[in-house]
DNA sequence: TAAAAATACTCCATAGGTATTTTAT
DNA sequence: ATAAAATACCTATGGAGTATTTTTA
């Protein structure tokens, strides 16, 4: 009966292709590791390594055998993981994936809270749009996402946290009642200023004002919305912002923001991870500490 | 460190709920596997299992690990079938599911085939609709499907074998030079005879006459081709017929056949397979078989 | 109190280590 | 000729067995 240590070891040789290196990595002598891989060889009848004077190449049927062993390996480390991730959440290292239009104003408050909370956490955070943290939190460089909602990909859960709405952004020198509401006619008279593509909340502005990507014409794309509220603040456009960022982006810049009529629009902010991750303990940990941190932003601004 | 030894131990006694029994199952004494799962919660620092006077209940941790346990030891077992698979192609027990289109014109030539050049096979047949035969594989309880592609589901892989062209069947009756070609205009002008709902040939016939199900009007659904040949013998309507099965349906029956002009309508017969199934060596020995059972089918009646 | 799991203790199979030989270019 | 894997042989860990005790509704 094939054992995990022998898998350990087929997986370790198949990657670094020199029996005495993987011996090394696995903290055992090459003959361990050797009589390991022959009994393996025997018992599955097929031969898994081509051996050369300088190093070894894996068979075809070898290099299938350590992909299968790699995926084993990592699920027997997954079952550690929930184990250890039930036993106390958030703890160890965790990787975040943030996307830009949220990292800026929810990041700073959360971190300190995490802290002081979770003191033994290692939080590792990237900001990127969310495609590629689609595509980070599928192949396991990323565990846990803070995103726009909704996610198509079915192999991922997610849970709702936030709902940020949207608000409409004008100079400061345009005169408006304070009781005016934002409409979508009152943006199509005017210039939409938007994020440059692949960001999720350029296509949600775009949903709101009920426009075609076609439509938008030579629309300058921003990389940030602070580039975007100075614009706007020059009476270059309007733009519309969320309202986790107005209290960093929004205040003392010259610009008005108005309030949509009801229902607003708005975007809902929330966690994703992998269905099979080990660690949906801590995203429900997480999610509390964001839901706090938001709710208070919100408080703040609105 | 956790072995396989250990999870096959916890699922066992999660799936039984019963030290003794379990240890049963695996061939060791109970003294054995208690040892084992105590080293197991020490390891891992979780309680698994719930003792009772009458046996354990595994804790909502233990659940969830032995799930964990039971994908990681299916996946050990893939390994192995994977290298005996590429030892030796079909041997040993495999299920194929088959759709109810092909199964009668196409197993009866194969079994024997399979018989004489694969000995060893255990061939384990099911009979059913593409969605229920899809389900299945994706359960595991089928290894290997024999249907019409193109198949949607991105976790299955296919290989597309056999064209099938479809030809019009009408009563004997009708006189009809030889040279004319059927169109979809000279079904819309008479009835359509068509399978149950759920047979994919069904949806196949209604696209090639541009239909939409609801202008199917109160078509009869027939369980299978034979009946749909007796009641267009009878001059109740036209149907379909794919080419496999002319030899069997279509011969001294009271039918005529035309062909299509081109390009003829078809539907694409193949096979598939979870791509994850160690399985794949088999499956293209089984796609030699197939593809030679259907080109002398064809061969026999064109 | 009775069924079932845990413990005590012994044994042995097997993984691992050291020293050495064989292999392949 | 040389790097690297295979083999020989010994050691020791740890998994399994038998007998017995403890646990819990």
């Amino acid at each position: 009966m094939i054992t995990l240590r022998q898998l350990r070891y087929v997986e370790a040789i198949a990657r670094l292709g020199h029996f005495g290196r993987a011996a090394e990595q696995c903290s055992v002598t090459q003959p361990a590791l050797s009589l390991q891989v022959k009994l393996v060889e025997e018992e599955l009848g097929v031969s898994l390594f081509e051996r050369l004077p300088r190093g070894v190449r894996p068979t075809p049927e070898g290099a299938e055998i350590a992909r299968r062993a790699a995926r084993v390996l990592a699920e027997v480390r997954d079952i550690s993981d929930f184990a250890r991730i039930n036993r106390e959440p958030l703890t160890g290292p965790l990787n975040l994936g943030v996307i830009p239009t949220v990292a800026p104003y929810l990041l700073p408050p959360m971190l300190p809270l995490l802290r002081a909370r979770h003191p033994a956490l290692k939080l590792r955070v990237r900001e990127s749009r969310t495609e590629h943290l689609l595509d980070a939190l599928a192949d396991g460089s990323l565990d846990v996402l803070l995103l726009a909602l909704p996610v198509d990909r079915p192999e991922f859960e997610t849970m709702a946290i936030l709902e940020d709405r949207f608000l409409l952004a004008m100079p400061a020198s345009r005169k408006i009642s304070g009781k005016v509401k934002a409409t979508a006619e009152l943006i199509k008279d005017d210039r939409l200023l938007l994020l440059e593509e692949g960001h999720c909340l350029r296509d949600q502005a775009l949903a709101v004002c009920d426009l075609r990507e076609s439509e938008t014409g030579e629309a300058f794309g921003a990389s940030s919305l602070s580039t975007i509220v100075q614009l706007v603040a020059n009476d270059l456009g309007l733009t519309l912002l969320p309202e986790i960022c107005l209290s960093v982006e929004a205040e003392g810049r010259g610009i008005t923001l108005l309030r949509f009529a009801d229902p607003e629009p708005q975007r809902t902010l929330g966690l994703a991870w992998r269905k099979s991750s080990p660690r949906a303990a801590d995203c429900l940990a997480l999610a509390d500490v964001v839901g706090e941190v938001g709710r208070e932003r919100k408080a703040r601004t609105v």
